[in-house]
DNA sequence: GTCTCCGGTGACAACGTTGTCGCCAACGTT
DNA sequence: AACGTTGGCGACAACGTTGTCACCGGAGAC
């Protein structure tokens, strides 16, 4: 007995149906789509009418597979963490500059892990994506040989990748942190303190050498028992900088290396009873910045141009494959308020 | 003449190839890409160990066109502003759960517009996803039929969808405002005021309403000159909140429905001078609430849990199509700190 | 020895699309 | 009148994969 509980037309409608409804070959059908030339008017009115009584929507992976190019207009995204407002706000940019070419992006998170970024790259490649933009994480990025041979071009953000040269887009981390310097130390400050991540991380240990040449520009070399580096999360760099604190002189100010640094040194400083009293400059605008008591000062990184520029850098690649790479970088900007502004001797 | 500065190889390897370096068919090799039974060991290794020297990756998109059920692996997803903490977090939560079923997420911006939010729909459609997620925007989803008749289940999170019946999760919006309410209401306010975003945005029309029945449980009414809504941006709840507190008699506390009018009216409150004597609770938790003084005392909700299960009833969905709809609501949590603490009388 | 069955396998169609090619009618040219 | 050219169009192959089916050889039943 045959069965009628079915739903009546799972299947969405294919050219075929629009063929058959308009009297035309399948052909001809394709060419309207695709507005090839060769088509009478009055047929392709024929041709609309169907495709729109139909509700027909033309399969793009079906007609990638076909195509010459193989574009499925779709790219593929891998950010360390979506939840951190610096990833999403990238995120938005690069969709936005997606959108604009008509192209959707997949996005994954890696949470740092190498091989997650593998497997999510090869995830995103069985899916054909057009294009890869890529926050790398570990040593070794040269697995990606293997998409660039079979026309998947990658652009790096926000850190350039290893072992495989490729377009990429980074912000001036060094430029930042010697700002932040000369900023304190125009303020009276010579002993200045430094929170930041493991050196490992390439944003971190840019940032940390702007720190450095800075101070050592100023007051000769930066005082080593200031400096503390691979601090993973706000516990971390709250014990950090109470230690830093505690020593004999201590810093009249600090710089944090990233956001996470400077939610922990703040907690710290506000432990200590000290928040008034040390000046501040911290990497990364954060939320409610400014309705901090004091203020937070940042250098704050230019998320939109990051992501827009990563995904420029990457149609332009799609566009012309042979051209040279780029390194492009994007200039931060030292956004003053009160805890920059605390003088060496409050 | 023949050009050879042409890549020797772009192509990446097909089952095809594979069958051929392994002698055997073409249908040999599918076999063993997917575990289907009927495959001598021997002949099974030699197939892998073909794909493993041609570096063979399953084209995913082709596959889903002949697979009976037509599985992409993929699901879209629409949310009104990725780079908005709370879509980020929850598409986090969203990516999570895709992943650990081996499924990638599309995800799109709307902003709120429901002209962009269908053509991110429609984008996502033409991609064969499996399934679709979204934050609706505007008075209709009706549209969505079209998937749903062609097998695309939808599941709506954050607020329910329009005009079209679908699984959907939601934060328990009302609840949190009234527990706002009854936490001040205890400090012995009874004078409160409401900061909000427009009524037709459900999440704010909800908390409103369990602002306006707590007030009533407690007081009789909530006085009407002390809610404002319509707030769009900090600024405008910046506005709003001066003229509020400008009354005669002021009030002595103050909610805010979502956290773009908590920096508002924070900022209000700074210029105003009264920060440390008005009580404040504001929905959704912002990173650095915790460092500001007062810290904010907030109404928190679950993103993790509202993308997860988001994720979940979708997965749950395409398991059984038929299964009844349901809509789950999430338990907000409110976060006491010190700017819920200020009494009445301060 | 013949027949049946079954595990293992491959030839081929099919998915929805685009690329190639050739057909047909209408037209202009010799 | 015969010929080439052109615009408009459709038949069919192909993309990389899975589904259908039939084939082959050997084991077991009679």
């Amino acid at each position: 007995m045959a069965r009628t509980d079915e739903p009546p037309d799972r299947r969405a409608p294919t050219i075929k149906d629009v063929a058959l409804l308009a009297e035309v070959g399948i052909k001809t059908v394709s060419r309207v789509l695709n507005a090839e030339p060769g088509v009478r008017p009055e047929t392709r009115d024929r041709v609309l009418k169907a495709v729109e009584s139909l509700g027909y929507r033309r399969n793009t992976i079906a007609s990638s597979i076909r195509r010459r190019d193989r574009r499925t207009a779709s790219i593929g995204l891998v950010v360390e963490d979506l939840a951190n407002p610096f990833a999403s706000s990238v995120t938005r940019a690069i969709q936005d500059y997606a959108a604009a070419r008509s192209h959707l992006v997949l996005v994954g998170s890696s949470d740092g892990d190498p091989a997650r970024e593998r497997t999510l790259v090869q995830e995103f490649g069985s899916r054909l994506v057009d294009g890869l933009i890529i926050v790398p994480s570990g040593a070794d990025q040269s697995y990606l040989e293997y998409e660039r041979a079979h026309g998947v071009p990658v652009v790096f953000v926000d850190r350039p990748g290893k072992r495989f040269k490729a377009d990429a887009v980074v912000s001036e981390n060094a430029e930042g942190t010697a700002a932040a310097v000369r900023h304190l130390a125009a303020r009276g400050h010579e002993r200045i303190a430094f929170l930041g991540d493991r050196q490992s991380v390439y944003t971190a240990a840019q940032r940390l050498a702007g720190f450095k040449s800075a101070m050592e520009a100023l007051h000769g070399a930066a005082d080593k028992r200031y400096i503390r580096t691979g601090l993973r999360d706000p516990r971390q760099a709250r014990d950090a900088a109470v230690e830093v604190f505690g020593l004999d002189p201590a810093p009249t100010a600090l710089v944090c290396g990233n956001n996470l640094a400077a939610i922990g040194a703040v907690h710290a400083l506000q432990e200590l009873g000290i928040r008034d009293r040390v000046a501040c400059i911290a990497f990364d605008d954060v939320e409610l910045a400014d309705l901090l008591r004091p203020s937070l000062t940042v250098i704050a990184q230019d998320t939109a141009a990051l992501g827009a520029t990563a995904a420029r850098l990457l149609f332009e690649r799609l566009d012309e494959p042979g051209a040279p790479f780029r390194r492009t970088t994007v200039p931060v900007r030292l956004v003053p308020r009160e805890s920059g502004e605390i003088p060496a001797s409050a």
